[in-house]
This record gives C-alpha cells, sequence and structure tokens, in this order.
DNA sequence: ACCTGAACACCGTTCAAGT
DNA sequence: ACCTGAACACCGTTCAAGT
C-alpha cells in the first residue's frame, strides 16, 4: 500500500480536476479515501495544508519540462519553463490558482526558481538584475496561464460587439478604433509566444557577455 | 437611506478588508447589515454575485487613477495605471485577488480595458498589437500585485540562509551564486519601477511614428 | 499508531409564510 | 416589494473513545 498521505493529495488533486476545487473539502476527499473525515488529520494538518500539498504536487510535476535541455541553452530552458507553466494550468485549471493565491512553501518551488536564476546567470545577466528578471519573468508565466484559465483573458472581449454596445460611443474610444480586430479571435498559443519573445529581448538588453 | 445592494457591498468589503475574504459570507453579511441572510437575496443574486459585486468597487475605484493626466501623456497614463492597480492591491489586499480569480464582468472593467487601449493607440502602437500588448502589460500589472499581497514574493526568499541550507549545495547552484544578493532586502517599490521600464521599453520597439 | 462517533460552530440556498 | 423562520445539505475542526 502506498503512502497515505500521497493517496490523500492524488485524490484531493482529482476532486480539484473533476469537480472544481470548491469541491475540495475534507470531507469530500476523505470519503473518496474511504475513510472518515477525522482520520485526515493524522496525515494532513489541515485544510491549508491539504492546499500546501496540491502547491506542492503542482510544481513537482512542473520541474521535469527542462529535463532533456542542457544548461547552455539557457532560452529553450526558459521557454520550456514558461510554456510549462501554462501546460500545467490547462492540466489542473482549478488546482493552479493555488500558486498565485498562496506563498509558495515547498522545496520545490525553490528548485524551480533556481532553474530561473541559473538560466538568467548563463544568459549573463549581472546577478543584481537576476533576482528581478525571475520575478518578472515568473510573475508574467503564471499571470498569464492564470488569466487564461480563470477566464481574464476573452471575458472584456467576449461576444464584444454587444458588451461595447451598452456604452455610449465615446465613453470607450479605444474599443472603438480597434472594433476591426476586437471581432477576430484570438490564438492564444501565439500570443504566449510573442510575449515570451518581448519578454526574452528585455533579458538581452542586460546581458554583458 | 442608501441603495440597500450599496450598503451590502460597502460591508461586505469591510469585512474582506478586516477578516479576509473566508470571511466574506452572506450570513456574515447579514449580520453586519442587521438583516436575516435571506434579506440579501432580493438584492444580490447570490455568493458569486456578491463576489462579482466587489470586483466592480474595485475597478470603479482604479479608474480614477488617470483622471488628471493628459490623453497625450500615454506613459504617465500606463505608469498611473500600474501604480495604481499596486496600491489597490494594498487597499484591499484580500478581495484584490478576486480580480486574478473570476472573469470581469463589470461595465468598468471594459473602461479600464480601454484606457490602456487608448494609451497604446496615442503611442503609436500598431493596432493588431495593441489587444496583445494591453493584455502583456495588464498581466503583469495584476500578476506583480497579486504576488506582492499575497506573498508569493519573499516565501521563496524569506529567511533565505535557513531555506537554503535545507538543499544540498548543487541542487541550488543559481541561489549558491546569488547568496550575496539573496540576503539582501527588496524595495518593491523600485523593483515595480524597474519593471514598468523594461516594459515600457517593449512597446517603444511596436511605435510606427 | 491509526481510526471512529458525536458534537460544535459554521456555510449557501430553498421554500413557504408573513407584512 | 421586502423581509423572516425553519429547514436542508453541506463545511472545518475538537475531543474523547476505541483497537
Amino acid at each position: 500500500m502506498m503512502d497515505r498521505k500521497q493517496r490523500i493529495l492524488d485524490v484531493a488533486m482529482a476532486l480539484a480536476d473533476q469537480k472544481g476545487l470548491a469541491a475540495v473539502s475534507m470531507r469530500a476527499v476523505a470519503k473518496r479515501v474511504g475513510v472518515t473525515p477525522m482520520a485526515l488529520y493524522g496525515h494532513v494538518a489541515g485544510k491549508e495544508a491539504l492546499l500546501d500539498g496540491l502547491m506542492g504536487r503542482l510544481l513537482t510535476e512542473l520541474l521535469p519540462c527542462v529535463a532533456d535541455l542542457p544548461a547552455e541553452d539557457w532560452q529553450a530552458r526558459l521557454r520550456a519553463l514558461a510554456r510549462g507553466v501554462r501546460t500545467l494550468a490547462k492540466r489542473h485549471p482549478s488546482a493552479f490558482s493555488i500558486l498565485m493565491a498562496r506563498p509558495p512553501v515547498t522545496p520545490d518551488a525553490v528548485r524551480v526558481v533556481d532553474l530561473i536564476y541559473s538560466a538568467l546567470i548563463e544568459a549573463g545577466v549581472p546577478p543584481p538584475h537576476v533576482l528581478r528578471l525571475e520575478r518578472m519573468f515568473s510573475t508574467f508565466a503564471m499571470g498569464y496561464a492564470t488569466s487564461e484559465v480563470a477566464g481574464r483573458f476573452g471575458a472584456g472581449t467576449r461576444d464584444p460587439p454587444d458588451r461595447r454596445a451598452q456604452f455610449p460611443p465615446n465613453e470607450i474610444p479605444g474599443h472603438r478604433r480597434l472594433a476591426r480586430w476586437l471581432d477576430r479571435t484570438t490564438d492564444w498559443d501565439a500570443e504566449f509566444e510573442a510575449d515570451l519573445d518581448d519578454l526574452l529581448s528585455i533579458l538581452d538588453a542586460y546581458r554583458k557577455g
């Protein structure tokens, strides 16, 4: 038999994937594990610890995305990490939001940060800028993925003619001028890659070697 | 007497500010309003609608941050918006997370997006890029503010010597090489401004006029 | 060491009833 | 039109008790 704690986290993640994060309750997890709610407390300190455990799972799942890439190819590694974040968000859309909502406390969080630090150092970014640019890079990747799965993108432009019709024309002049483009559908993969290009071009400006 | 719905949202926001988003329950709001929980349902469709109402409040509070700035000064407007987002997050740290967790459905969400569209158009960014760069810009500003108030920044580096000590030295080589800088405290205001500089420099590359 | 049962103080929401 | 009371099906967690 498997470690009980791992089984609990398996069940919690499956529940999040199938029914959303709101359905991840101590009682629902216990029922699926086949045990009384109180039995969970022997393996997990409480609900908060359960969510931290899910965060750990997410970060562990992210780590292998750079495994095949040599340390020298820092651009490929940064791109792979960013794409990995987005893939992770699509695999676990409900649980993913934990990553932006709570402080990262697991060891793998430090490992992920270290992958980005190492890539930036390899790129020749001076150390004082590495810390900041790591945060900028990860903030963008997580923010984009979160926005995508949470529906933040598209909600403002979804059914745009209807929404725009609610406003007097001069109140939202930007939308008015962009109407032609707002009615197009967006290729989110392509947009993400274009954003990555722009961000990597920023890094270029800081490289010294 | 004030509109009941506005009073309900006042109370909900105050509750979020004082006791966190988890304390914003229909029952707790009703108690503070001085009414039975069921009485709320006449003015708000349910808990979800209540949270949408809070999102509306946040966006309405953000809008005036560019009021004094002329449309021509698009750089000042973008900077003011980004700073406004961050100020908003500090004023309502708990409620702020709603903005990244749910699709923006209020009219003011469209108005905020329009301010950024207009600034980018004013800057001379070609229309096809405006939509993408608006999302990149807002994703960054919201992501930074969310990370800051949710504790995502700093958690990995807080008490860094202790955390680093848990790892064999070669497993996190980036942290090892950056140890000298990791032990410094970070000026988050300055970091945000530096990030803004970098993002605005990206926009510069797309300007045509 | 690991689990259970009963209990406490909470949730969101429905529904029928009151004024 | 607006509110209430009782009820239903849930929560997280404590505590004493079982094996």
